[in-house]
DNA sequence: CAAATATATGAACGAGTGTTCATATGTTCA
DNA sequence: TGAACATATGAACACTCGTTCATATATTTG
């Protein structure tokens, strides 16, 4: 079964946009913490062990990116991945750094 | 089925390496071009409209963390995707950005 | 309302990155 | 071997990006 794979080039720019925020390991280890389960931005800031302030700038990019999504329990917000397809590309990936036969260039 | 979502962070920068790589617009058409069946160089470079020399560029990045892998035939040399799970990841983001509801934030 | 807690925002700086241009290396064929 | 083609490499520059610190906003509770 083939799948499509040809895109404009605004969806490239906007393709892009999302691994470049993927890209980064702090932010990489955002998404991680909120993958499975809502979490809130202080729990991220500690399992992460970033500030605070440096969690909320980046997730404000994960939000606008519709990578996580956000939803406010009183004091607390608490982030998740967006959908499905963020979860797969993430354990897409740990799988293929896990399987990696790390031979020679 | 639950999958082991927690991974070392060496393992998370490495991950984030590769995410980097496909977060350039540049380097994601590079890919998208490659990923079906080995493509050369000349003809990536004709396709994404970039030059030779920067596409060069790119492509050892992208062979070095092994996103593609290369095969030299004649003068000319092949990158293809290194395996399935970079088709999967590129085709799982496609499909994001496709249905997404692009609503307000 | 005021205090306390949780999250968000803005400015600024240092480090890293994509691109270009010039040049080098590799490969084939006459 | 030498020319022609294909790809790779190195240096340099403009620009972007992650981070920090200070401050602001939002929400609950006394």
């Amino acid at each position: 079964m083939k799948r499509k794979v040809s895109i404009t080039d605004d969806e490239a720019i906007e393709l892009a946009e999302i691994f470049r925020l993927m890209g980064d390991a702090s932010r990489l280890r955002i998404i991680l913490a909120a993958l499975a389960r809502p979490i809130c931005v202080s729990d991220i800031a500690a399992q992460t062990k970033l500030s605070p302030s440096l969690v909320s700038h980046h997730l404000r990019l994960l939000r606008s990116a519709r990578v996580l999504r956000a939803e406010r329990q009183g004091k607390q917000v608490f982030y998740v991945a967006a959908d499905q397809h963020v979860r797969s590309v993430i354990t897409d990936m740990v799988a293929h750094v896990g399987e990696e036969a790390h031979d020679f260039d």
